[in-house]
DNA sequence: TTAGGTGCAAATTCTTTGCACCCTG
DNA sequence: CAGGGTGCAAAGAATTTGCACCTAA
């Protein structure tokens, strides 16, 4: 799925700007990864960006792909799907649930609510396909580190 | 976070009847890995189920957690959180918007609603922490897996 | 009894790191 | 020209697999 040419290039001038005002460097090497991940909504992994990014840079190593992605990630330019750098959990509770995640620590705690359950998905959702089942994941931070952020040490 | 004993028994009755009707065998290892799942709702990694099991079962084997999660995923008893056995995936999109996700081959696509950005929390999520963003994730098989499955080659 | 399950250790896969050279600011 | 950035190769972490022994049915 591409993204439209101005879109692109408000987001790679939103890029550049982020770069100058964090003091980082701007070399080719992180325009072209960004704008790997700004021209498409396809979500790609790192090794997708990689490949992508090779076959207008062949060399690119991969490496520097994860380096780039995570400190644009830091830099708020990009976000992950998924727990980013977290491994795979495990969850017992079958009845249909929802989560708040802590942002921090990664804290997990189900909740329930019939308004989220009963809610309507826009008709442009069903143009994608079959729908079983709607999360919502509330993202946020937990008491436990709200706290610690209030009073470091 | 602990399971009521009345709940993690239901839970544990419903582990062994899947378990005879699917023709698997009931084994020790079995039964604690799931036991150390349904037991709690902190939503554990493999790593944090193979500490528990092992408390009560010091043979126990990181891999033979890895397997038995897996299959009690497939068979329904379980879910996981997050992308599972996939790679982190990056957006550029920085608009507040939506995901739906194939179920089948991890397609995503975003998508935009008012009535999603607008939900109001159940008073309960307050009590986990401060809130930062709500997104809704809807999961569900995309057009071109839909097709696969309906005229398999 | 026997087919499926387990433990061990080794292999894979994904991601990170140390270091010497390179390039932006 | 100075300090951060990059590429390479090797290390690390998470997860999977091959194989011989074990055990539930």
């Amino acid at each position: 799925m591409k993204i439209s040419k101005r879109e692109i290039k408000q987001r790679m001038e939103r890029f550049e700007e982020v770069c100058r005002n964090s003091g980082m460097k701007l070399t080719h090497q992180r325009m072209e990864i960004f704008r790997e991940v700004a021209q498409t909504s396809d979500h790609p992994d790192a090794e997708k960006v990689y490949q992508g990014v090779r076959k207008r840079m062949p060399t690119m190593s991969l490496d520097t792909v994860y380096r780039t992605l995570w400190l644009l990630k830091d830099l708020g330019l990009i976000t992950t799907l998924g727990p980013p750098r977290e491994r795979t959990r495990f969850d017992a509770n079958l009845s249909h649930h929802h989560h708040f995640v802590c942002i921090q620590c990664g804290l997990t705690r189900d909740f329930y609510s019939d308004a989220f359950d009963e809610l309507r998905l826009p008709d442009s959702v069903k143009a994608f396909g079959r729908m079983e089942t709607t999360q919502v994941e509330v993202k946020g931070v937990c008491l436990k580190c709200n706290a610690k952020e209030k009073k470091p040490s």
